[in-house]
RNA sequence: GGCGAGGUAGCUCAGCUGGUUAGAGCGCAGCAUUCAUAAUGCUGAGGUCGGGAGUUCAAGUCUCCCUCUCGCUACCA
């Protein structure tokens, strides 16, 4: 395995400096860990950054209900992530900040190229605006009642209650979370990215394998449709860092994040002599640069951060490495449910190692979610680790230390067994580099199977009951902490503190993949203590009591409607003559209705409404038939904003109730009424 | 509604380009053992591979239909 030395550089995705760490960030974060311990194993030079994802309104307006500059508030975030990474031994060789120079620098110098480069574009778009506050505002920050459900406290964009996705206009009563205050549209010149300008290379780029097939057909579909500007720019008041040339504007968050990953990496080359940054990320580079996300956000790392990098003249990602989401005994991590466990709450209750072996376990090269089955868990980190791997140290240990003063056997008895376990680390290690850990795993243990077997045949136990064997239960002991040591290594990138622990007891300096080509040989060992304890049912109870309480503490108190769909409607917010008489409903003839080719739901009604005509598309196909509507009257809101969908513009609404499918009911006027009588 | 990914033993999952009696680990049952953190070894029971139809000499593996789950997305103005 004389392969030559790699030039590795390794992200995971920036976590954001508004929340804790919790469970679900972490499957990433020991993913990508166990990776570069690996690559570090192999003797490849191996760099593994991160940073705080530190911009952005939700940190600007946090930090002002806590009353702090933003600053304070991601230096507290920076520190409390830093620690619970540590807790997990996540080994970032640095973890810096997308609230830094080098990342300011680095967003300007690629900002500026792009835009030297004509691929940056200002349009003026309207968007929510908070008039007291005078500050425009995220979707996530306009809260008001669904539109179709009448869910009360719904975001901007979609609603919690009833799923249903709509734009923050459609939205009832909406009131900025941030003020209370109604907000108004207001118009701003935004700044863009011109990503379909980097279609070809893209379309080129995607196609070679430097993602998963299933994220590769994702993109397809996103070519398909047609890739859009991306809005790059926010209004002042933002945290974050101000455009160059354009004064109270400030780039996107997302537009500096993925930055973060060569700020972080710029701010270690400076603090260390051996790396060039110049020399990884030139376009020509030598060096491999991989990015492990989740599958969420693979559209900027695949799409625009490719883009972007190329646009400037520097060298694109060598892989995006995403992977799925973690599930809690098999349902999504959830806070009603409490199993929205966080990081620190984990470290309060359980050894981080057997989460990392249990996701190790499980995470294989695709992009499935992954399921964390607490029982499950628990059997399987005692059955394997406890029970497999340290029993071999356990029950060898004891007769080496008090028979035979701590010294391991002169030769090595079963070199064959040994070549055996050792041969074997080329399967493993080739299954470590594709990231398929749960077979490299299944591999590890099919091995740690063997030992015991091998241990069992000899019995030493038996052995030490007769005369003149003390030589055959010195050598078969010594086998099995030989075999032991090589199951450590395979084990290491996942289990360090384990390993670590392990080369305390065999007396050995750090293993590397290379130190395992020959056996220990009258070699003095240390007493062994007990290098991992069983995961306790009681720690597991107490672990999510703990997550229960905690997010019982942080749940605001808010009468969340849920169910009451069931019963009736509420009756919506009261409002005045004035608010009614906004609405202009005119009676209306239907002179003609037909089906909409390709619309599953829809009808088009063309409506007399006396003077004028109009064209209505309304979702009433599934209770009625167009011919039945012909020539009838109905009531049609008539001064609704034109509304485009994907058949057509529809020029206003008629009135129907019911709750949907056949169950839906136009409402008719009583007859002598005329087309064009404004209805009051 | 559309697109994508899935539905394989009680649980968590393997099953590549279709090929003899469908696999692993855990759990379970029985036996052995007691060196070891009640750990280990041996043996065994458990699946009509979501349902149906088709292609084929042969299908968990290919095609079609249905069903359920999970994502994304859209047409209830």
């Amino acid at each position: 395995m004389a392969t030559q030395q790699r030039k590795i550089l390794v992200t995971s995705a920036l976590p954001y400096a508004n929340g804790s760490i919790h469970l679900g960030h972490l499957v990433e974060y020991i993913q990508t860990d166990i990776w570069v311990r690996f690559q570090k194993m192999q003797g490849h030079n191996c760099v593994y950054v991160c940073a705080d994802d530190a911009h952005g309104t939700p940190i600007m307006l946090r930090a002002q209900n806590e009353g702090i500059s933003p600053e304070q508030l991601i230096t507290r975030m920076d520190q409390e992530h830093r620690a619970d990474f540590a807790e997990f031994a996540i080994s970032f060789d640095n973890f810096h900040s997308t609230h830094s120079d080098e990342n300011r620098q680095l967003a300007e110098l690629i900002y500026t190229r792009l835009r030297d480069g004509g691929y940056i574009k200002a349009r003026t778009i309207k968007q929510a605006y908070d008039p007291e506050k005078e500050m425009f505002l995220p979707d996530r920050f306009i809260k008001g009642t669904c539109p179709k459900c009448g869910a009360d406290d719904q975001y901007g964009d979609n609603c919690e209650a009833c799923g249903a996705t709509y734009s923050t206009t459609d939205l009832k009563n909406p009131v900025s979370a941030v003020s209370g205050a109604t907000p108004v549209e207001k118009e701003s010149e935004h700044y863009f990215f011109d990503l379909a300008a980097f279609s070809d290379m893209l379309k080129g780029w995607t196609a070679e394998e430097h993602m998963q097939a299933p994220i590769s057909n994702k993109l397809n579909e996103w070519f398909e449709e047609g890739l859009q500007d991306w809005d790059i720019s926010r209004d002042a008041p933002y945290f974050g860092f101000e455009i160059p040339d354009a004064p109270n504007k400030y780039f996107y968050v997302w537009l500096d994040a993925p930055i973060g990953y060569l700020a972080s990496f710029k701010n270690l080359c400076d603090k260390r002599d051996d790396l060039d940054f110049d020399s990884y990320v030139k376009e020509d580079s030598d060096a491999e640069m991989y990015h492990f996300i989740g599958k969420d956000i693979a559209y900027f790392h695949t799409l625009f951060w490719p883009a972007m990098l190329h646009g400037a003249g520097f060298r694109k990602p060598s892989a995006v490495f995403c992977h799925g989401f973690l599930t809690v005994n098999g349902q999504k991590m959830s806070k009603s449910r409490g199993t929205f466990i966080q990081a620190r709450t984990y470290l309060d209750h359980l050894n981080p190692e057997y989460l990392r072996y249990y996701f190790a376990a499980k995470l294989g090269s695709g992009i499935d979610d992954l399921d964390l089955n607490l029982d499950d868990f628990m059997a399987r980190v005692n059955s394997d680790l406890v029970g497999k791997v340290v029993n071999i140290a356990s029950r060898c240990a004891g007769f080496i230390n008090k028979k035979f003063d701590s010294q391991l056997s002169a030769h090595c008895s079963e070199i064959k067994l040994y070549e055996s376990f050792e041969a074997n680390g080329r399967l493993i290690a080739e299954l470590y580099e594709k990231r398929e850990f749960n077979q490299a795993i299944r591999e590890i243990m099919a091995l740690a199977d063997k030992a015991n077997q091998y241990i069992d045949e000899k019995k030493p136990w038996a052995l030490a009951k007769q005369k003149g064997k003390d030589q055959e239960i010195h050598d078969s002991c010594s086998v099995g902490l030989n075999l032991f040591r090589i199951l450590i290594t395979y084990l290491k990138p996942v289990l360090p503190g384990m390993a670590e622990q392990a080369e305390a007891f065999l007396n050995i300096p750090p293993l590397t993949w290379l130190d395992i080509a020959l056996p220990l040989t009258n070699h003095t060992i240390n007493k062994f203590k007990p290098l991992m304890t069983r995961v306790e049912k009681d720690k597991i109870d107490a672990l999510l009591a703990d997550t229960q309480k905690l997010l019982a503490e942080n749940k605001p108190v808010k009468a969340k409607k849920t169910n009451k769909s069931q019963t009736m409607d509420p009756i919506a917010e009261q409002i005045d003559f004035e608010d009614f008489a906004k609405i202009d409903l005119r009676i209306a003839k239907i002179i003609k209705a037909e089906q909409v080719e390709g619309a599953d739901k829809l009808l088009q009604l063309t409506l007399d409404i006396g003077g004028e005509t109009r064209n209505v598309l309304a979702g009433i196909k599934s209770a009625y038939a167009a011919e039945d509507l012909e020539g009838k009257l109905t009531v049609m809101v008539a001064n609704l904003a034109p509304r485009k969908m994907r058949f057509g513009v529809s020029e206003g609404m008629v009135l129907a109730a019911g709750p949907g499918g056949e169950d839906l009911f136009v409402l008719h006027p009583d007859e002598g009424a005329q087309p064009g009588m404004r209805v009051k």
